[in-house]
DNA sequence: TATTGTTATACTCTATAACTATA
DNA sequence: TATAGTTATAGAGTATAACAATA
């Protein structure tokens, strides 16, 4: 290995007292959010998914309309078409349009959708063992950190 | 808003000295790496930039390997032809064949390159305010956290 | 008129396989 | 033989603009 992915900025040397700098903590969230989408994408691959697909699935523990899927995906709507297009023809989830409103198509998992959904997390909570071995007190204490520095629009609003 | 993302699981109570469970965790840095990667691909929008290219850029604090770069991306080699390609093709980037090894072609931030991962990174930091916001005991305890969930491979091994 | 969803289009990202050139 | 990089290909994701159906 010649080349090594040294962390950017000039972090604490190991067993330094001192902190790391926004910067740093940045840095460090880019490599965490690269790891978890390495995860999670993996934990899809297992089911022939791909990484918008699966993230497509997880958000649909409820129906939702294809317009509410674009906003929470953060992708035009008409993405949302051809993604889901796919998904129905693996019979992974139905379209069903909106009683109350005949405009709207709710997205529905069918049941293999839920099998699928429920074996990705599950992949995906195996890969992250870390999270087990942390005790309630830390557990409490990143749960807060997490939400101060990207704080969540339905806890927050 | 008829739809609101609630968040899944049964989380604790506002106000509750609960702590979350693991899963919840594994929800929240759900949200916490889309939030992540929206602002990362917002900052690289302001600058005519896909998140792709702006990850790539990123990582050319230093002059890296095409190689190297594939891995440090997580994905295919021949991938790697083609963003760069686009990057050189705005002069944000230089491919240079490596004297030692005529194998190898080092890619290398161009002037202008430097800039824009600056830019980038500054445009990030500024939509990251709560990270400024942290005493340096809330920012030592959350990079503690951070890579023990998500150990950093050039400090762990 | 405004909104929901689709289609058409063009571009980017992606993995696979086959290739060139270097080692 | 093995490795670094490219090309060709096909499929998936992306935004934009124009459109139909519904409100």
């Amino acid at each position: 290995m010649s080349d090594t992915p040294e962390s950017p900025g000039t972090p604490a040397p190991p067993g330094s007292p001192e902190s790391p700098s926004p910067a740093d903590l940045m840095d460090q969230l880019a490599r965490v959010a690269a790891a978890y989408y390495r995860h999670f994408a993996a934990a899809a691959t297992v089911h022939g998914l791909t990484l918008m697909q699966g993230k497509m699935l997880s958000l649909l523990r409820r129906p939702r309309p294809m317009r509410t899927l674009a906003d929470l995906l953060g992708c035009d709507a008409s993405n949302v078409t051809g993604i889901v297009d796919r998904l129905e023809a693996r019979d992974l989830v139905r379209r069903e349009t909106d009683p109350a409103d005949r405009r709207i198509k709710n997205v529905v998992l069918t049941e293999d959708g839920e099998r699928t959904v429920r074996a990705i997390r599950s992949g995906l909570m195996s890969d992250l063992t870390a999270l087990e071995r942390l005790d309630a007190g830390d557990r409490r204490a990143f749960g807060a950190l997490l939400d101060r520095v990207f704080p969540d629009p339905a806890t927050t609003g």
